[in-house]
DNA sequence: GTCAATGGAACAATCGTTTGTTTAATGTGC
DNA sequence: GCACATTAAACAAACGATTGTTCCATTGAC
């Protein structure tokens, strides 16, 4: 089932059938239709490794992802395996399980791999490192912005997310907003923390420090957060959790102590997770459009790959209201 | 960066550098340090395609999954992912995204990268065609049994798992359980069904067609089965759905008529996916160890290939109970 | 001092393609 | 009928590694 078996059987040479192959043969009608009988019935596949090999490039594009396992990074390479459909390329995961040394480790298993383009999901990676790869090889970053980078970053304008969040909050008469922040400094949490400062101060609202509390992008933390505020008595009328994953928590919180969600409290979400559209209630959210953002990247190396100009990779928001948000009392 | 520009700097031949990595060398220690340096300054990574082509296998596995972004496969996706850490072998994913012609596309992706054993998570590709490419090169399912095959696949007492949610039921009272089931004939709903009617009948109880409802193992589906048994005035006091994606379909449809889980209903699902450990209330389900079977399959495919007796692959599910299941009144 | 045995490393063929170059055969113009 | 394009297809050299074989220089035994 190789190239060479084809054209033997067909009673030609190698070249002969690469060349038909390729569409670039100067070949009779007759020639080509042997080659290409021969070709359908020994179910010739060609070896991409030899491919690779000759050509000096893969057709292969690594994904560095963190976490396989997030119901939030899934939707992302989702969207990446769409973007890549008939391309002509193929994506490669590797993660590197939240760990630094992991990723580096991911990082060369992709290189030996000759990947044409890589595609950073998140990552902990520094910036400097990144910088020295796009550098190197053709990279584009989804869902992190990387200065002096910007044009191979597709990301979402958080602080619109967490100011329309916010707003929302305050144009249903709150005034006492809790926020849980993701894990320390990440640039996510922050900029949307950035949006709740700013919505608060526009509804003339002043911060106040006692209602923002650290969690971590999981569930757990969610649940802890609303623990700890309740714990120390702390009042509010509404939570804004920098993650829908950390509203789920909240709300489980919540349940626990027997307070309705929105009666007593309304609780908004960021991502809008597929899930959260069955919570109890249905999760008010910020929408970010991971698939899309995931074939955005993948658009984008693949127009880089081919020297095309990259497409629009700055995403918005949307506010999807639903049944967790209502009226302050 | 090839292996002869690391010749050439240490003053060898390719032979010895190739020798001297794969630790098959004859060499004088002196030599092997000067190459290893070498190769550490010039940051010398192997070409995995040239690798491969010479060797004729790629040190890739192909896994072919249904939908990557179902949180039922990602969980047996990373159990993969994790079980080929450190075994020199990486993992490819190609993903037939539901559609037998996808699926047939994305198996030929993964064989023309000579991916050296294929690891099918599910599929809907017919048993034949899988007797047939376990003849010609190494497969493992997982999630699957084929018969003739079972040696290589990795599985869940599905009926087992059925039987022991029922029977929860059962001895807490219920009598009047529904069941909602999974895509039409697919076995491991047929499985858990056969689970459910044998533990009614032991109990003593007659089954009634009327409870059954036919759903897809969406959310959506699990929705529609509880407005439809509801609006056919069908009273039943508990409801096991084949999936947790289903159950929390069914929890949605539930809240919205002010039916209370579990004083009013008790609701059991399958699968016990991250997420319902925060459902309101906390989902009680049978416990599916994707991750594990993940690794498990993964590592079948690593003995399978270094010709080593496979592990032990058949999987018992475990009944967590938590908040959604009660005594009946 | 000669010869075999051995250790250390180079040589060369190969994997399955691709692609620049060459060859053979056909057709064209005068 | 001859030189010359032009077409159709074969030849051959890579790509970067692996590995069986060969080569050379020691070493030790007699």
């Amino acid at each position: 089932m190789t190239l060479t078996d084809v054209a033997r059987a067909a009673g030609v040479s190698p070249s002969t059938v690469s060349r038909i192959l390729s569409g670039t043969a100067r070949v009779t009608p007759e020639t080509r239709q042997r080659v290409m009988v021969e070709i359908k019935r020994l179910n010739y596949q060609p070896n991409v490794l030899a491919q690779g090999l000759k050509r000096g490039h893969s057709r292969t594009v690594g994904v560095l992802t963190q976490e396989l396992n997030s119901p939030f990074f899934n939707e992302t390479v989702q969207g990446i395996e769409y973007g890549f459909e008939d391309s002509g390329y193929d994506p490669i995961f590797s993660g590197g399980h939240s760990r630094k040394s992991e990723e580096r480790r991911a990082l060369d298993v992709l290189r030996s791999r000759r990947v044409d383009a890589l595609i950073v999901v998140g990552s902990f990676l520094p910036d400097a490192l990144l910088l020295e790869l796009a550098k190197e090889s053709i990279l584009v970053m989804v869902g992190r912005r990387v200065s002096g980078l910007e044009a191979q970053c597709v990301f979402l304008d958080n602080v619109q997310g967490g100011l329309d969040a916010t707003t929302h909050l305050t144009a249903l008469g709150h005034r006492r907003i809790a926020f849980v922040t993701g894990n320390n400094n990440h640039p996510d949490s922050a900029e949307r923390f950035q949006g709740y400062c700013t919505a608060l101060s526009t509804a003339g609202i002043p911060f106040d420090p006692q209602l923002v509390v650290t969690g971590d992008f999981g569930e757990q933390s969610g649940l802890m957060a609303v623990d700890a505020l309740l714990s120390q008595g702390v009042r509010f009328t509404a939570l804004f959790a920098a993650n829908d994953q950390m509203a789920c928590g909240a709300r489980l919180a919540l349940y626990r102590r027997g307070i309705r969600v929105p009666d007593d409290i309304s609780l908004i979400g960021f991502d809008d997770l597929k899930h959260v559209l069955y919570a109890i209630p249905p999760l008010t959210t910020v929408r970010q459009p991971m698939l899309e953002m995931g074939q955005c990247a993948a658009r984008l190396a693949l127009n880089l790959l081919e020297g095309k100009s990259p497409p629009e990779h700055t995403f918005s928001p949307t506010l999807v209201v639903r049944e967790s948000t209502a009226m302050a009392r």
